[in-house]
DNA sequence: CTTAATGTTGTCTG
DNA sequence: CCAGACAACATTAA
């Protein structure tokens, strides 16, 4: 579930933990990693709340501490969800899947609710290792991060879900976002003109506020035409279902040709 | 029963 | 070096 959208949405969530000092933590092999002794980010005052792309960081008096949700993690404040109609709300309330639990000195507590096990809790994470957030890169940085102009075949799918070159797009709005741009998500990145590097980059910031109003990433045009046998929204053609950099990746034949 | 799933990482292969 | 394929993680839903 948790792309961008929705790590901002625990990002706001959290932020009212400003000031808070974590005192407890407890858990399997997330922050704790196995390590000896005392958890690390016990003492820790949180100062302030960031995210770059679907990296959720709380900054510290003395480290950072990076929350990734990975595909079916979410964060709980003191037990409410930041959503209520996740594809996985009705799992939330079941204990079974609690993974992390911070306590604060005063008395509020975060949980990591997560099934699959696939999110992690860094200490010091490396920030470097993402490129411009999603929501504000530049048409500049935009191109840059396609490779426009190089030789790369890489496919514009597998750039735009590549986190070192864009962080926060995830399969379902890489999708969402090639379908508005009317652009063929297996097309050469390098090979996009000018124009549809601007079209691409309008559509990124547009696919981003509208889904971010409706309240998620699975509120896009394509979302339920994602099976098979889907259709196209717009033109009623079959959608074409391929993989592309490793993710299923559904696209109209017609209108993204 | 089988298949795939909104993510990341590492390994292997061409 | 680059890109793609695939497994691994663990569980659920179609």
């Amino acid at each position: 579930m948790p792309e961008l959208l929705e790590v901002e949405a625990y990002r706001r969530l959290l932020d009212p933990l400003v000031g808070a000092t974590i005192s407890r933590v407890e858990g399997d092999h997330l922050v704790c990693g196995g390590a000896v002794g005392r958890c690390p980010a016990e003492g820790l005052t949180i100062t302030a709340t960031r995210r770059i792309g679907k990296l959720l960081l709380l900054d510290t008096d003395h480290h950072v501490l990076g929350l990734h949700a990975g595909m079916t993690g979410s964060f709980l404040l003191d037990g409410v969800s930041a959503f209520d109609a996740l594809r996985y709300a009705p799992a939330v309330a079941d204990r079974r899947f609690i993974r992390l639990r911070a306590e604060m000195t005063d008395g509020r507590c975060v949980e990591l609710h997560d099934p699959r096990r696939l999110a992690r809790v860094t200490v010091d994470p490396d920030e470097s290792r993402l490129g411009p957030d999603a929501t504000t890169i530049t048409v500049a940085e935009l191109r840059r991060a396609l490779g426009v102009g190089s030789t790369s075949p890489t496919a514009l799918k597998a750039r735009l879900l590549d986190q070192a070159r864009i962080a926060g797009l995830g399969n379902l709005l890489a999708d969402e976002i090639c379908f508005q741009a009317h652009l063929d998500p297996g097309r050469r990145a390098a090979a996009l003109s000018g124009e549809e590097v601007t079209v691409l980059h309008r559509q990124i910031g547009k696919t981003l506020r509208a889904l971010g109003r409706r309240g998620g990433s699975d509120g896009g045009a394509l979302q339920d035409a994602r099976v098979r046998g889907g259709v196209c929204p717009r033109c009623g053609t079959a959608l074409e279902r391929r993989t592309i950099g490793g993710r299923t990746t559904f696209s109209c034949p017609v209108e993204q040709g």
